[in-house]
DNA sequence: TTGTACGCGTTATCAT
DNA sequence: ATGATAACGCGTACAA
């Protein structure tokens, strides 16, 4: 079903029928109605790819995730669920391209193959190749995160050194003494990934801040890894009272390793992090946590990125956002812990 | 950069560059090498639009979502997931539809604007228009679940009839002699939705098979409607030893009102259900499920569509995946509830 | 190897 | 207001 069938079937010619559908020129109502009978008839839809090659654009935007393999967080879920629901929205379709680094396939097609209008990016290093592709390509882009040249680029993000150091000034005010950082991986840190660095950043400066003593430690993003994260800690640090934490899915192991501590939440030990809404309060019990809006960050990104395609030429925008710390279950004063002798 | 461009700088046919890519007609190793340097040089890939238009397809294919608003489950997010990732390794690129109706317009586009070469569709209903506007297209397609004419298309399903079946002979096997099933919420199951029919069924059965008393309630899909229904059905039945359920989202919620209601798992009480491995690992305690095998599921979902394309008159093939009951913390003998009279 | 028609929708032009 | 015609976007593939 093309739009000659189409022509021939309503009596017209081609160009009538675009411009039936498009109204850049006028049609009378009675055409109009006759094409719009026997479009209805034929279910015809216009071919995209006619439609893209022709106008230049596609109507799509590509969602660059984190690739194969490593299980996605819940948070990172919800980026793309609300990016998905806002270009729903906004009549846009989403390219979802799992991809890493620079010279990943499915990245290339997307960026290069000129399959979408533009791209938001998400899990953005320090400094990220692909945002080097991305800016020479000169696609428009949006990062869910940023780089560390920040003014470069238009970008939504959480203000990790903020709000970690705003979890330590929660446990400071509380008596605790001794905490400890649970960070993202080794390998995303040493890739440059900033919310880790910017999480160490603030945790440091809150703990100087506060004349506390702080360890830290990074931990895969999964539950085992917490179990044995937190084992360590507990158990090379006897005078550790409290945890703060940016890894949403090493959390329940990081309440099971409290646990086979032999230690309450919040009773003896606390925790306080960063997660999104309904992970926090699906922990068991709810985590004291500053919520993620994910779901407005997530449209805001879209939102930039629907602007920057209209006139890319544009000043960059952004918006670094810092949810106040929601008090749940798992904090509370400070006590010694009951087989720790010195601390 | 197009390719009349690589042709010009190479001095060659538009043709002769096509060709020297594609290699369906021999090209000289001096000018395939010539037109390689210039393709480097000025980083050209074929514009997709009009490679599509060509060919007729389009190496993408689309991924029908539940819709916008509701939030997905962690089992929806694997398969998506799954899906993708499988795609990326054939090289398909993956658009997103969050759709539920037939007239959705995302939906409309995907599969009336020839953007994708295949369709998977997930969260069947047991009569669904989506299934049936999909086979008047002509677009093949596979379902991440089945219609009530199974026969009818392509699917990989999980068997919930024969899993929660299998979680009350579980029960029953422990003693327990009184069960509830928590399903899915009460709009999917009056709307046709599969899983939550054939729960329902395979519940009815095993509870007829073993003499058991039975009670089914239905359940929004998060954590607060966990809580108030098993808070109600501890109420309502003070005999009830144990609950069978598929509502993964509820799960944390279902924990607190046994928790709340002074019940310990699996001392006081049972828990059994179907559940993505991670997620029954990371509850606390771990559940005791049927572990779905998401990855496997979406990869074979792909897999089969990616033949249905090359032979779209090719007999459908099916997969119903049953995978066993994984015993973790949450089942253990019945023991009459402290609180229960009678039982 | 080259020239060119084709896939399909859009839009400008000239004419009615 | 509408028709007829053709150019265009870009890659592919057949005939020459």
């Amino acid at each position: 079903m093309n739009i000659g069938e189409i022509a021939k079937r309503s009596g017209v010619a081609r160009s009538t029928v675009s411009y039936a559908l498009s109204g850049k020129r006028p049609v009378s109502e009675t055409t109009r109605r006759r094409i719009q009978a026997v479009i209805d008839e034929l279910g015809y839809q216009p071919n995209a790819s006619a439609k893209a090659l022709k106008e230049g654009r596609t109507r799509t935007i590509g969602l660059v995730i984190p690739p194969a393999g490593r299980r996605l967080t819940d948070m990172q879920l919800s980026f793309v669920a609300s990016v998905v629901d806002a270009a729903a929205r906004a009549d846009l379709d989403v390219l979802l391209s799992p991809s890493g680094g620079e010279h990943d396939r499915s990245f290339e097609r997307v960026v290069g193959g000129r399959r979408v209008d533009g791209v938001i990016l998400m899990e953005i290093r320090l400094e990220d190749d692909r945002v080097t592709r991305l800016r020479r390509s000169g696609l428009p882009f949006v990062g869910i995160g940023r780089t560390d040249r920040p003014d470069e680029m238009s970008w939504v993000d959480l203000d990790y050194e903020t709000l970690i150091a705003r979890c330590v000034h929660h446990l400071a005010d509380l008596g605790h003494r001794h905490v400890a950082l649970v960070n993202r991986p080794g390998e995303l840190l040493a890739a440059g990934y900033g919310p880790a660095h910017r999480a160490r950043a603030g945790f440091s400066r809150a703990v100087a801040e506060r004349g506390m003593e702080g360890v830290q430690a990074c931990c895969a993003d999964d539950a085992r890894a917490g179990v044995s994260c937190v084992g360590r800690l507990l158990a090379d640090h006897p005078g550790l009272t409290a945890v703060a934490t940016i890894n949403e899915a090493a959390m329940p192991g990081m309440y099971r390793a409290i646990e086979r501590a032999g230690l309450s939440v919040p009773g003896d030990f606390s925790i306080a992090g960063v997660a999104g809404r309904h992970w926090a309060e699906n922990l068991h019990p709810p985590l004291t946590a500053a919520d993620v809006p994910a779901d407005e960050l997530g449209a805001h990104a879209v939102d930039l990125l629907v602007r920057r395609i209209a006139d890319p030429a544009a000043a960059h925008h952004r918006l670094l956002v810092a949810p106040p710390v929601s008090l749940r279950g798992t904090t509370g004063p400070a006590r010694p812990r009951p087989s720790a002798d010195r601390g």
